[in-house]
DNA sequence: CCTATATTTCTAAATATATCGAAATATATG
DNA sequence: CATATATTTCGATATATTTAGAAATATAGG
């Protein structure tokens, strides 16, 4: 899945801003910061939890998540009341690729 | 070298303009793309040779590469009349690093 | 010192982003 | 259906970013 510059500098974006890169961490992770992951499903959490102690709105979280989302960076699915997020692991991959050096 | 998240936020910001990255990117393959490897020395390039056919003012592309280095990513010394400038390599690893998974 | 080339600084305008609160929607359950 | 919880959409505002052009600075070479 090759990727233009534009889609590329659409996931960096995506991660330039303080508190969507700490929830794409905590899906990183699957854990908040010091605690211990405790999801239903393994690496997916729902978007009211990525949110804790972040101290943002929860409209400027839903925000940040659909951002993510758009990038392609994380994906997401309703699961009742609540909304699943998990990160792609294959984009993940694709990006850490980028930092290698003499990559073509 | 380990960073706050704020500090991370802001390489990837650094490397959210399609412009920057493909500065960046050209200093990562130390080639144009689609052209031979031509500096001085390995890995440098001075700052009239990054903005080849991106189509940015002189102007711009000298804000853009301050940004780059004022987020870390690359590093700059002036040499003559042009300004020579790389990639830090260390700082490069410590970002594709961000995208393993299972990392502390 | 004068000129040419390279780069930066400054200023300004257009556009984009981050964030919130209020209202709307989705779902579960009594 | 009424209510509670989770999430999203909408509208607004403050702030930040992108970019260019003009002027300033740096260096090399007569």
């Amino acid at each position: 899945m090759i990727k233009t510059t534009v889609q590329v500098a659409e996931m960096f974006k995506a991660l330039s801003n303080p508190n969507r890169l700490n929830i794409f961490l905590r899906l990183m992770n699957c854990c908040a910061p010091g605690t211990v992951c405790s999801v239903d499903e393994a690496g997916k959490r729902c978007v009211g939890d990525l949110g804790a102690d972040l101290n943002i709105a929860p409209s400027t979280l839903s925000h940040h998540i659909k951002e993510l989302n758009r990038a392609g960076l994380v994906r997401m699915q309703r699961r009742g009341q609540h909304v699943d997020c998990w990160v792609d692991p294959v984009v993940v991959e694709e990006l850490g690729r980028f930092f290698e050096p003499g990559r073509k």
